[in-house]
DNA sequence: GCCAACGTTGGC
DNA sequence: GCCAACGTTGGC
């Protein structure tokens, strides 16, 4: 059981979205970074939880929690002529690139990154580290616990 | 296998 | 729109 941090650029699919989706599911496609993939592919688990983030946004923050409900599967955006996410090098055969499914679990109040940056026990999460641009990231069980209660 | 150039991310 | 950070590419 491990906790994450998915991030999700509103203007693409916000949390609205997410609770508009069929079964407040959604396949995870489009990550196109080793180490996300890495996460996904070899450590997520059935029932994990991740903090849903919303990024590249006029108050980026914590905006729901996720959990985990199916496990890594091909990217099919990979073999895709026609998108943005196509990978020509990416064969069914030889996928490259892979993503889990999530559900929506609840919708929380936007906790703001400015509003993390403020609790010095959090300091120590990769979110806040300088230059972290990486779109899934582990929470420590602590920092999730903490959070939490913030929420 | 090194490393400079380039592209992307994402907060501000 | 700016720019720091960092990942990827490609020449050698």
């Amino acid at each position: 059981m491990h906790y994450w941090l998915m991030k999700s650029e509103p203007g693409e699919f916000s949390i609205d979205d997410f609770a508009k989706a069929p079964g407040k599911k959604t396949t995870w496609f489009g990550v196109r970074n080793y180490l996300a993939r890495n996460f996904m592919r070899d450590q997520m688990q059935l029932g994990d939880l991740a903090f849903f983030y919303h990024s590249s946004c006029e108050v980026p923050g914590i905006a729901g929690i996720v959990e985990i409900c199916k496990l890594a599967h091909p990217d099919l955006t990979q073999f895709d002529a026609k998108s943005d996410y196509y990978d020509a090098k990416a064969t069914p055969e030889k996928p490259r690139w892979f993503n889990v499914d999530v559900k929506l679990v609840k919708k929380t109040r936007l906790l703001p990154l400015s509003e993390l940056r403020e609790h010095k026990k959090l300091a120590g999460m990769q979110l806040l580290q300088r230059g972290n641009r990486l779109s899934i990231t582990p929470v420590d069980p602590a920092d999730w616990k903490f959070i939490l209660s913030l929420l």
